[in-house]
RNA sequence: GGAGGGGUGGGUGAGUGGUUAAAGCCACCAGACUGUAAAUCUGGCGCUCGUAAGGGCUUCGCAGGUUCGAAUCCUGCCCCCUCCA
């Protein structure tokens, strides 16, 4: 392993890097030669990657292509006792058949970004699964609480009288041996992981082991530009997300996040940088080109550059000349009718008619129209009929016909038979060809 | 073991007998505008029947009860949290 130059080194610790514990000695082991063992954690409850993972993940690709060793540790045990934090509710425990699906695919995602020839991936069951009480107890009593309540999200919740479970505290401590076991060099996460990270840093040394370096990500922004991007919040953009939706999705980001998601997802150059963050700051741009640039620039590492070229013409057409898309899915003209009970003017039931305890519903109706309403819950435009309703009194509803005439739709009412086809649409982006 | 606080719509959180399908905020959806699925403004936001006006049903931890009427009062149960020991 060659040494790397000055200007090769701060690629490595600035780019993209939130901290480094400690960036001196980290330097060192790079320069040293000998390959690192690059460590990174992944709970198997959680095993969708978005692109706030990849900032890390694009770390350790950068670092195997210096010739680094990744272990990837799965975390079948950690997932177990579930990580309560928050008020949420303790997940319920995986049986191993799950963790095993979630770890396929999660690996699946992870190899998208990490250079699979280098990587090692290691269960922690294959240690925990021999630890017995004693060892439990071996572990813990080399910490105090104290030192825990030194965790910001624990001294807080402390600090308000909120509940911190025993089982929160166990969590860094195996997370911890993890690196003991594997003899990491170098553990990943994102800065929020900074306690547990630097726990496992203390007990190798506690146990004769080099500690390992930390190295801490930033925390990326969601597509909300408020929120760290996470699951929960609906505010990702997902690995495997279809290249229309990932363009999309990378489209709708404020722009502010535009520089940060050049600096952390891209690998456009430093100078280019700071010359986008300039011009955007002047003005001199518009954002939305530079904001095209990005996701084309994501789509295309997720997918390739045809399927980016793709997604940007399919933007370009829908959403901005509010164009019809190519692939329209289809919805059979098929009316789907409740049978309610009968009632009388004043709503109540009629004597002798039959009582029905849940709507049941047919496939046609006896007059052989089709509601709007109907129609657009059939295309799955809507989740229910008053939801189509709203909608249709908001003007969302448009009715193209094959001449290229439109109409919006004001009321509910009966819709024309699909002779012949013709095309619904609802919002921006909801396209449905009405087939009979 | 003792004392206290609390469980409300996707989230937060108000509401202590009727005007409450339940404030406000967030999220979400739609419309307008636009340089973008950004920003901003406006509207909507339980289900169902109805073209509509309007009607019906269901909802405030669970189960009962009081009342013309209950998220609100009473009884029992379940769950969560804090403090003292």
């Amino acid at each position: 392993m060659a040494l790397l130059s000055q200007s090769e080194i701060q690629r490595i610790v600035r780019r993209g890097v939130r901290e480094i514990i400690s960036e001196t000695e980290f330097v060192a082991m790079l320069q040293s030669g000998r390959p690192l063992r690059l460590k990174m954690g992944f709970d198997p409850s959680r095993p969708d990657i978005h692109l706030g993972h990849v900032v890390g993940l694009r770390k350790l690709r950068q670092l195997q292509e210096l010739g680094h060793q990744v272990i990837l540790i799965v975390g079948d045990w950690t997932a177990q006792i579930g990580d309560p934090s928050g008020q949420s509710v303790t997940r319920p425990m995986l049986t191993h058949e799950e963790v095993k699906a979630n770890a396929e695919s999660y690996l699946r995602q992870f190899f998208k970004v990490v250079d699979r020839d280098r990587t090692q991936v290691e269960w922690q069951s294959q240690w925990f699964g021999k630890f017995t009480l004693a060892d439990v107890i071996r572990l813990t009593s080399r910490f105090t609480v104290a030192q825990f309540l030194e965790r910001d999200d624990f001294a807080q919740r402390f600090r308000e009288h909120r509940p911190i479970a025993i089982t929160e505290l166990m969590y860094p401590l195996l997370q911890a041996y993890d690196s003991v076991a594997i003899q990491s060099d170098v553990e990943f996460g994102g800065s929020d992981q900074k306690f547990n990270l630097l726990v496992g840093r203390q007990l190798q040394e506690m146990l004769g082991q080099t500690p390992q370096q930390c190295f801490l990500m930033p925390l990326l922004v969601g597509t909300d530009g408020v929120h760290k991007m996470s699951k929960s919040l609906g505010n990702y953009v997902a690995v495997e997300e279809p290249p229309n939706d990932m363009y999309g999705k990378l489209m709708s980001l404020p722009d502010a996040l535009i520089a940060p998601y050049f600096e952390y997802l891209t690998g456009v150059p430093d100078e280019e940088l700071a010359e986008m963050s300039r011009s955007l700051a002047e003005h001199a741009v518009n954002p939305m080109e530079l904001k095209k640039r990005l996701a084309w620039d994501i789509t295309r590492q997720f997918h390739d550059s045809s399927a980016a070229d793709a997604a940007q013409a399919h933007f370009e057409r829908v959403v901005q000349r509010r164009d019809i898309p190519e692939d329209i899915p289809e919805v059979p003209w098929v009316a789907r009718v409740a049978i309610a009970n009968l009632t009388d003017d004043a709503g109540a039931p009629i004597f002798g008619a039959p009582v029905f305890d849940a709507p049941i519903f047919t496939e046609r109706s006896s007059t052989g129209t089709v509601r709007w309403s109907t129609l657009l819950v059939n295309a799955k435009l809507s989740t229910s009929t008053s939801a189509a309703k709203r909608l249709i009194r908001q003007g969302a509803v448009d009715v193209i016909y094959p001449s290229g005439e439109s109409t919006t739709i004001r009321t509910d009412g009966p819709s024309p038979e699909p002779d012949p086809e013709y095309i619904i649409k609802v919002g921006k982006l909801g396209y449905r060809r009405v087939v009979p």
